[in-house]
DNA sequence: CTGAAATCTTGGTATTTGTCAAGAATATCA
DNA sequence: TGATATTCTTGACAAATACCAAGATTTCAG
């Protein structure tokens, strides 16, 4: 009997090293595939920038980055929607962005500057993210070139989205805005409460529901 | 009679030398100036970056840049004032940034990015300016650590700022953008058409001349 | 310096957008 | 699953903002 045991608790913890092992791989098989996208890395580069994320798994409204705070953190999402948001005058909120899966997240100028956030980061659903420290990062990018460079790329492109964003809220009216979302993310509608798609428009929540049944189809 | 000729000429030659080398030297010193405070250059670094800069010297009213081209050139600022700006509908303009000196200009994300630019870039003013062109600056990323710092560290920058302003733009009601001005750059409202201003503020340009006359002091 | 062009101001009006409130629908956690 | 929050919808109303036009002012180029 107690052979028994020790066999069936040595088989269990046999299959969960295997599957975490194998859990590891897989996220760390997603990271690969989206840096090697924006930016190639030599093997070298690639293992070393895989190495030492830390999983977390957060429950949904969890608050990753106050406002206030210097960002410690670059995420990488592997599951799960987190929003980046501001929060003004009697507390009304202005969404700057959202992240999902496969996608850095963070709050980058925070992180980049280590000046202290404006934004809060949070998640909306349950997610799992891996993440690296702030240090931990330098020094990657300080050793490695392509590492270097791909931040630098990423960096670029993150400045990029911010200023076409820019546009959209200057010159567009709530129709016109609401009109961009249905065309450009659709899937959005279902993922994410009215709620918050509304202040990433920069509307009225009401507003964003009036136009829901007025613009519709 | 022709002796006396030639050596005016000389003279004029020898004062004209002279003055253009000093000319080049004090643009050289702003340049070299601005760079030092945002990002240490080794002596090398510093002769390399501030060597192979075009200057031109360019009328009010000059595209420097035109949307849907791909910006070429990182601007330095050595007098005048520039704006950048998006046209929309009905001709309808979105002034994003202004630029004066001493500070670098050009079309940011569509230089970073070699990417089609989404914004016009132009002069207020008659405006003097150096720029390197995108394959140069390439090439002293590629050398020079610190140049890619230098680099980096502007585009993180710019990436705050546009994020900052993405607030503004988003939460703060036409007066509220309107006072913020004011406090933070007073200077501007003389140096700046209104138009430009209200255009800068996302509003219409009726509108910002109706808060100066009545939000003022 | 002067005529022409661009810009600014002002009032009135139309449109857009935000606010409030209350009931309906939906999602969440124990 | 059921009780409890949260979110969504809708209408009427209020506030903010844009639009238009015309005259005053300023700026610019020849």
């Amino acid at each position: 009997m107690k052979c028994l045991k020790v066999i069936m608790n040595w088989f269990f913890y046999f299959y969960y090293s295997i599957a975490l092992y194998i859990f590891r791989l897989m996220e760390t098989e997603l990271l690969c595939s989206f840096v090697q996208k924006i930016s190639p890395l030599t093997n070298e580069e690639l293992l070393a920038f895989t190495n030492g994320w830390q999983a977390i798994t957060v429950k949904r409204k969890t608050v990753l980055t106050a406002a206030g705070e210097t960002e410690r953190y670059l995420y990488f999402v592997l599951e799960g929607l987190q929003r980046a948001f501001y929060i003004g005058e009697e507390n009304k909120e202005a969404t700057i962005v959202f992240t999902y899966p496969p996608s850095f997240s963070g709050v980058a100028d925070s992180l980049l500057t280590q000046t202290p956030s404006l934004y809060f980061l949070e998640t909306i659903t349950a997610s799992r993210l891996i993440r690296i420290n702030y240090e931990q990062l330098s020094d990657l990018i300080k050793n490695y070139p392509g590492i270097q460079q791909l931040i630098f790329k990423t960096t670029c492109f993150a400045l990029k989205g911010a200023l076409q964003r820019h546009i959209e809220l200057q010159c567009f009216s709530n129709e016109e805005k609401f009109k961009v979302l249905l065309r450009r993310s659709p899937h959005m509608l279902h993922l994410v409460p009215n709620k918050y798609l509304a202040s990433y428009l920069g509307m009225d929540a009401t507003n964003f529901s009036k136009l829901l049944a007025t613009v519709k189809i």
